[in-house]
DNA sequence: TGTTGACCTAAACCTAACTTTAGCTTTTAC
DNA sequence: GTAAAAGCTAAAGTTAGGTTTAGGTCAACA
């Protein structure tokens, strides 16, 4: 199946200037044009666009992925590098997620404190309750 | 406690130039300075720069930490609207675990992948495995 | 007292990842 | 065949969140 850009806009939800800087800065370097210089995306570009989005949501520069992209041109001489890429992403996005959880922690005790607060209607009750006096499953979420 | 800029830097890791900007766009909205002009943290601040890293960590940008400290100098009367942005933030920092755990499968798809082909000594044994024939615990991961 | 290390400000600079603009061409629909 | 919609490029502009630079001041110690 071949697509505008414009289709690809809808379905994706990026906007046509991404998908052009995207291609301006080599991220679909099998993508074909009309006889007019127009592009056509194909299931290719729609797949790479999945890599894409997975390879920016945990961290990896544009120019990085440009890197992968083209080792992926390359064939299986480039497996080891492309492997190892991935694996280095796992270590990351798996550090995120920890942080990401410990932020989550601290938000939930502020949930907790700012209702215990609007409760009692001023701050000063709750601002001063001893850790011991606050119930257990907050204990663990309070920070510094 | 007192700190310097200095001591704050090595302590928490931050650079002096961003605890500085930080100053300047007005998140230490209560710090003191000495008579020769030298900011004087204490742990007023030391707080503050737990909440900036918590508010950092889950997308807020500066601007809204600025207006969450400004409540907070407020006292009670913006007790509600504190309130209602860390529920916000708690809603936000949900859907990012779930995206994050979402890119986390499709990466280590890609590493399943990665060692298969290389087991393989090619891709294109592993490109044309039927999903049928992935381990339970891969096929939940292939995306698109 | 002097010098060295830590601190200060204002302003310029930087980077990534887009977005906008201006002017032009191609495609599609009637 | 023509008009509108969709596409194109190059280049400039934008934004957030800092960092760097230049030129000073302050504080502690020998």
């Amino acid at each position: 199946m071949y697509y505008s850009i414009g289709e690809v806009s809808r379905r994706t939800g990026i906007p046509i200037s991404t998908l052009r800087y995207y291609d301006k800065e080599g991220l679909f370097p099998s993508m074909e044009r009309s006889n007019g210089g127009i592009r056509v995306f194909s299931d290719t570009e729609i797949e790479i666009i999945g890599i894409i989005e997975c390879l920016k949501a945990s961290g990896v520069p544009i120019k990085d992925i440009k890197q992968y992209l083209d080792w992926c041109e390359e064939g299986d001489s480039s497996l080891q590098k492309r492997r190892d890429m991935f694996y280095e992403r796992l270590q990351v996005v798996t550090k995120q997620m920890e942080d990401l959880q410990n932020t989550l922690s601290t938000i939930k005790y502020k949930c907790w404190y700012y209702d215990m607060a609007l409760a009692a209607g001023s701050e000063n009750v709750v601002k001063n309750t001893p850790m011991e006096d606050l119930p257990e499953e907050i204990q663990r979420y309070k920070h510094g």
